[in-house]
DNA sequence: GTCATTAGTTTGATTAGTCAAAGTCTGTAG
DNA sequence: CTACAGACTTTGACTAATCAAACTAATGAC
């Protein structure tokens, strides 16, 4: 019945190939970045990608980097869709803080089958994106794309809203929630300071506050 | 943070060991039975128990078998609680089939947290058994005691309360579930035929039928 | 064009968990 | 008391995933 079940580390090498390919829109991915964002040397990153290409999950071109095939995108994408909704359920149904779940999630994706996760998907009445505004692939394997405007590009004293946050670490998003800087919000860049590196920003009905080129990146706007 | 979390391997040999102790009520629970029990062979299960034994989780006697240590038995039970909240949520709150949840639960309940587990049993409402009558232990590893008496001894004629289904295949899960033995029903035994080796039973509501004296044994039944 | 830097690859070793098969106890039947 | 069956242990081998460290290719500075 469960013939060669991918293990949990080829599933999440995929999933991070496909969220890097994703990401840096390029066709190849190279090792430095899957060995780095994955946290394992670069040798075990070059093997394991040799073990995937037999698998023909990827193919692989020494030096140049790697491509998933159809089948290492469809896992890859199914990975992201647990991971994501896992990550809902975690917030809205047992309601654990937005900064806490992402580790929780990387944890229960592996073990949780399609079946229950279909439930699941039910039981949140289908969500289209997870707590950090991160799009949900469908069953399918298609994934809305999020818009590429961030707080920096953002004109002065227009009113836009939050659709994103694109950092996954615990520490920017406790800080992000503090502010009130969350996927739905509206808020508007008061000022930019090219030399101060820093805008100001306006939350509704909140104080102003400034932030730093860097954090302003990661937060995606629309409108 | 996280130093030296025991692999799923550990945990699966402790919470089987721990329920081969309850149930032969033995101080040693014998190397046959734990190789049995977990599919591995014999070879496997004394070179595992020798690893176990380092990390303290159990003393080992060769040709004896092993007794769990405090640590090891804290761990099993967790596990056991682990899992029973899990089938618990599965069937309660996603409505999967009563016989499916198992395997479902055994995947999961090496990659939940305790910080969601917890929140899980809130969510539950702090269920006392899981939904076949099998007891959940309580965060400090207590765990009730099932009655002992089973279909097979309760007295003719008598109304009496089903209490938990021993059997984990799914395959008598679902006869139990289309006929209706599930905890919480009451039942009679109408006869008892010794030389046809089985009982025959009524449940309110339901017309009669008959059981083989190995399935009455796998229904623990009180009052 | 040469050479240093950086990125990527190879090699050899390690760990956890497993099996097959050969070897060793141990208790019971005669 | 002996022998044999069955339970248990040992041994040697294998796989997946990893690292450290030595090696090699590509890129860019001069």
């Amino acid at each position: 019945m469960f013939v060669d079940m991918p293990s949990a580390t080829v599933e999440n090498y995929l999933k991070c190939i496909l969220m890097l390919s994703i990401e840096c829109e390029q066709a190849e991915v190279p090792m430095g970045l899957i060995a780095n964002s994955l946290g394992v040397t670069p040798g075990t990153a070059t093997s394991m990608m040799k073990n995937l290409q037999r698998e023909k999950w990827l193919t692989y071109k020494s030096r140049k980097g790697v491509i998933l095939t159809v089948s290492g995108r469809k896992l890859g994408m199914r990975m992201i869709r647990r991971h994501r909704l896992l990550e809902t359920f975690l917030v809205e149904t047992l309601g654990l803080d937005w900064s806490e779940i992402h580790d929780e999630a990387e944890e229960l994706e592996h073990a949780i089958s399609e079946k229950v996760l279909e439930r699941l998907d039910v039981f949140l009445g289908n969500p289209q994106h997870d707590p950090h505004g991160h799009p949900i692939p469908t069953k399918g394997g298609v994934i809305r794309k999020l818009p590429q405007k961030t707080l920096l590009d953002s004109a002065l004293g227009k009113k836009v809203k939050i659709e994103s946050i694109l950092d996954q670490g615990s520490d920017f998003l406790k800080f992000a929630q503090r502010k009130g800087l969350m996927p739905g919000k509206m808020v508007k860049v008061i000022q930019r300071d090219k030399m101060a590196d820093s805008i100001e920003l306006q939350l509704e009905k909140m104080s102003k506050f400034s932030l730093g080129f860097k954090s302003a990146e990661k937060i995606l706007v629309s409108g």
